[in-house]
DNA sequence: TTTCTAACA
DNA sequence: TGTTAGGA
């Protein structure tokens, strides 16, 4: 139990993060908001990521870019977490059915793009008849 | 210098 | 999300 102990353990500053993850600092702390991810603070209010934090960080942007929104993203993760919750509890949702909600989140993300493409026309519909 | 919070032409 | 102000 001491590799868990170093990934959790809080030691790169925000800037470290931006360059693993590729994210910017305003993205990384909008994250936090939503609380996807939970980095520690030190004593001067800084935030201290641990790895564990990186790999959130990167497993949210990789669900970010297959369409995912924030929601469907926190639902995976607190779906991870009831799974994860002290050792494979027996029954739990299993790995195939995890995969099948992650499935639906990104086939609704789809829909959704096409809803906002529909509304875009929409719109523009309706500023033509009034222009 | 770096990071933080809050807020928005 | 970007960006910026103002403080630590």
């Amino acid at each position: 139990m001491n590799r868990e102990f170093r990934r959790a353990m809080p030691l790169l500053p925000i800037s470290m993060v931006m360059q693993l993850t590729e994210l910017t600092a305003r993205q990384i702390r909008y994250y936090e908001e939503h609380k996807l991810i939970e980095p520690a603070r030190s004593e001067s209010n800084r935030r201290m990521f641990s790895l564990n934090d990186v790999d959130a960080l990167l497993e949210i942007s990789e669900l970010l870019n297959q369409g995912i929104n924030l929601a469907g993203i926190k639902k995976v993760f607190d779906l991870r977490k009831l799974n994860n919750v002290k050792s494979s509890n027996k029954i739990s949702i299993s790995d195939e059915e995890l995969r099948s909600i992650l499935r639906e989140e990104i086939q609704q993300a789809q829909i959704m793009q096409k809803a906002s493409l529909r509304q875009g026309e929409v719109s523009r519909f309706f500023q033509a008849k009034g222009e």
